[in-house]
DNA sequence: GCTGACCCTGACCGGATGGTCAAATCAAGC
DNA sequence: GCTTGATTTGACCATCCGGTCAGGGTCAGC
């Protein structure tokens, strides 16, 4: 196993190296968008020259790339999620939760995608066309059913969806500004709200007078 | 008055090419950010050269300063316009509605504004701090005597605003992404959509049959 | 038609930027 | 410790960037 174990072992480091070179453009992309981002900047956050970090990555576009296209496969993970055979509600209000979760866990991935989409969708138009496009189509389909079956207060799904993704994204993308005008504990619990928000709007009327009756 | 009409005359022939200026960088800023953008870029977009813009501004920090000072002078207005001696629910439907009123008429500026937060707001944190702040700490203040007043169903003030700007500003910021998972027509209306949500968390009818239900 | 202030631009500067290259260093197998 | 291939970097290059400058054009007032 000599050899096996050395290829996996440099696999392994060289595996190391790329995720620190990551770790620095993700920081500076999401700070600056592409054309804003340096290489120099992003080597020095990686801990290296230049030269050493174009060894690992041929370009700017590549390093660029990657980060997009690691996060792209994350994206469209909590929408695949959604259960049509679950409770619609309760299935949105996971989705939300779920979007919320991942702008918490992972803000600098939405400003990125958030800058991405600002400067005109340059390099992600694909994936929206190919990946999220299909993928919206589908859930529209499918909360239109539900709408049509009397479990979702009547909304435009499309707009439903939009609102979700913005909701949930501004907690990352404009963290600055909420930082600044509701500094600490003053800005209260998102999750909670979006919970309370969602459920009066998609709670179908007869069940909101079932509850109230029971 | 001859001096008069030359001075007036020239002041409005500069006033044109300010506006010019400003134009074409508005577009650039907006799209790439401070660090992204060029001055060729925008003097091109402005039909002149780079030292006839620097003629007119004193550097590319000027030009990006202007552009921030004319748009947060407006910015304002729609927090500022909210009534405190109105119906609540119509006012801040009517507050949902100016914002996204100006999202619709002005959506280059609100992702200069967006990509300025996602940098982290380095330049414009003194409005934050000293404009948007105390105005929105008024609002909040209004928001919980309406609410304690029984005339507002009970909501985070703090997060009631973030949700209105998160959506509102959502149509420029992301219209990109919008333009091509909802092509033309499918969008549906975000006013109409954003009334009937609004309408229905912040009612208080609904919330006082929701908690008598327990 | 001369003057003087305003307007405009080609040429240029110093520094930054994306990217290359040859040489040095390192780590692993022998 | 020697070899070999992977890794790392200083020096460098062409281009771009923000900004300067000297000079030429324009135009109103005389």
């Amino acid at each position: 196993m000599p050899v096996s174990d050395a290829s996996t072992a440099r696999s392994r480091r060289r595996h190391r190296t790329e995720a620190a070179i990551l770790e620095a453009a993700l920081d500076v992309f999401a700070l600056h968008g592409f054309r804003g981002a340096t290489l120099d900047q992003i080597a020095e956050g990686a801990g290296m020259s230049k030269p050493n970090l174009l060894y690992y990555f041929a370009s700017k576009e590549e390093v660029h790339a990657r980060l997009l296209g690691d996060l792209l496969d994350h994206w469209l993970a909590p929408l695949r999620a959604i259960d049509p055979g679950g409770e619609p509600v309760e299935e949105i209000l996971r989705y939300v939760r779920r979007k919320l979760d991942m702008s918490r866990d992972y803000p600098r991935e939405s400003r990125l995608f958030a800058g991405e989409i600002i400067a005109g969708a340059p390099r992600i138009s694909d994936f929206l066309v190919h990946g999220l496009r299909p993928l919206v189509d589908e859930t529209v389909g499918l909360i239109r059913g539900w709408t049509a079956a009397g479990r979702l207060a009547p909304v435009d799904p499309m707009q439903l969806i939009f609102s979700i993704w913005a909701l949930t994204q501004h907690h990352a993308d404009f963290a600055a500004q909420i930082a600044i005008v509701a500094p600490g504990d003053r800005a209260g619990d998102p999750g909670a709200f979006l919970d309370q928000l969602y459920r009066r709007l998609l709670t179908p009327e007869a069940a909101a007078e079932r509850i109230r009756a029971g």
